[in-house]
DNA sequence: CCCGATCGTTGGCATCGCCAACAAGTGGGT
DNA sequence: ACCCACTTGTTGGCGATGCCAACGATCGGG
């Protein structure tokens, strides 16, 4: 019996392993982009934006997985910085159009190298053959849950 | 010139890829966490207790990289569900000496079953050799930053 | 004995992810 | 033309998370 007051087995890594990673992860973003006055929604949006062009606050929400009610503040945020312009389009009463202006271009690209960076020092101990598996095996697990 | 107002370049994945995965592994565990009552906190402090047995309060934030005032509001939550005990230090009046119950080590393997689930649901479009490969990366990223 | 460090605790802050409700508007069916 | 289901933007709220500042009590070394 192994058993006893001893300390334990080693516990099951892989479960846990997962939320420290995410954890540390989460946290390294967070504050690269608190360095710039960002925060993740910012990139979500500015990034969605440039990918696949203007588009209303609902359908960008579905692009970046943001609420409805977080576009609005985050939009907010960014038409006051002056990176994001909202007007209503024509076609849609309901709809406002968001549009990158070139200002915004410029933050979304500063933003890219921070966070560039940041993940950097985050793969920092991994080979570059082990980065690209990585980013291979995490696309994977994206895909399969849409 | 392929440019005019299209689509766009593909955004540079990796940075953002990990948000997006971040985010996701999150919040499955969150999720699997919650339909039991439980939250991230809780798992961390009961398996730092399991793994190096019981200690005081500002240890066990050390242990599991949480703040010394949530650790006093996680460790009120367990103590009254009846998961961990709480009682003063003989050697030092500052130090509380928390310690799991039995019942304590029944939640904890209830939840290690849980977080098992969710990652497995998590890691499902891996093969078993690229998930091993994972856990490694993960923890020599986590080493590293240790 | 005094001073710096540690401990538990309280209270606060910003972000995040989500949900409910509302008014305005849209589109399809009849 | 009317009704009805649905979408959209907006407001307001909730709980979890990860931090930080301050406090009074206590400890340990000089």
């Amino acid at each position: 019996m192994e058993t006893s007051g001893a300390p334990r087995r080693l516990r099951g890594a892989a479960s846990w392993l997962l939320g420290q990673a995410t954890t540390h992860a989460h946290r390294l973003v967070s504050e690269a982009l608190g360095a710039v006055d960002a925060r993740r929604y910012h990139y979500s949006l500015l990034a969605a934006l440039d990918e696949f062009g203007p588009a209303s606050q609902a359908e960008l929400g579905r692009r970046g997985g943001l609420d409805r009610s977080d576009v609005v503040a985050t939009v907010n945020e960014l038409e006051q910085k002056g990176f994001v312009e909202r007007r209503p389009d024509p076609g849609d009463k309901r709809r406002n159009i968001v549009t990158v202006t070139p200002s915004g271009m410029a933050h979304l690209r500063h933003l890219d190298r921070v966070l560039g960076q940041a993940q950097e020092s985050l793969l920092a101990p991994l080979s570059e053959a082990e980065r690209e598996e990585l980013v291979r095996m995490l696309n994977t697990v994206l895909e399969h849950h849409g």
